[in-house]
DNA sequence: TGACAAAACGGAATAATTACGTCTTACATA
DNA sequence: TATGTAAGACGTAATTATTCCGTTTTGTCA
């Protein structure tokens, strides 16, 4: 049983989330494909499993099990992408592969490089820093 | 006449696109605004002045204009956002109000502290770094 | 001015995402 | 193990952003 599932057990208890058959399948896909992927990909994966899963159950789980760190998304050719939490909980960024979704992990923050950019008096909230390409896989086709 | 028509002008001529009145009045909003819009907000301020604008004609303008390096675009709370392309011409990045769109430029990119990041064959393509918050005056609100 | 390619129109299609009222189920508790 | 209840799931429909396409209008240049 995967260190990823506990974690993820653990914190939709503490949450108050209930684990059920479809939740269960929905993260043992995104914990297997480890990879950002879209809500119709999800769709169409599950719905092999359970037929008549809809939409709304699938974005719902997606954005309960991001809002608790069970899961990272990212906003990417004009959809909402979706991947297993990185285990390492500490801040980083990817590289992410335009073709399958892939990551690699940059440890490193530019936010840390940077010195006090609010001399303005803007208020930094949240920032977003992504590397886009092919992964060598994906480049020999 | 502004510095950034003229530069506008040129382009689009090198590019074979034609000026028109709907276009003109775009660039002008465009850079008066100084900051990220949406198609809907362009579409309100556009249809007070030709009130049969067509969204068709919204997008590909903005999009034809994006690429040619008129204007900017950042895909933003599920949606894409355009503003007028930074005179520097340098490459930049930017911290981006949440409530206004405005901006602020970032002279510095983080892609020059990395060191090289594909051991692993990843094909480097593009990148993205953006800083989310509020601005100084949309705190006071 | 006239011809022609580009631009705009307009309305409908597509695609992602969310809302909502109802039915079902997981799970704590007895 | 049975059961009550709040959470989850359903499913359909609404919303919203964006694009497609066939037709009409318009800028530009000879």
């Amino acid at each position: 049983m995967g260190k990823q599932l506990e974690r993820a057990r653990e914190r939709m208890k503490t949450s108050g989330f209930k684990m059920t058959p479809k939740r269960l399948d929905l993260l043992g896909y995104l914990f297997e494909a480890n990879r950002y992927v879209s809500a119709r990909e999800v769709a169409e994966e599950l719905r092999l499993s359970h037929p008549s899963l809809s939409y709304d159950t699938i974005y719902r789980n997606l954005n309960d099990f991001a809002a608790i760190d069970i899961l990272e998304t990212t906003e990417l050719d004009g959809e909402m992408k979706y991947r297993a939490a990185c285990v390492s909980g500490t801040h980083h960024h990817h590289l992410i592969c335009r073709s399958c979704g892939k990551t690699e992990t940059l440890d490193v923050c530019p936010m840390e490089w940077l010195g006090p950019v609010n001399e303005s008096g803007f208020e930094i909230e949240d920032h977003k820093f992504e590397i886009y390409g092919r992964c060598a896989a994906c480049l020999k086709n």
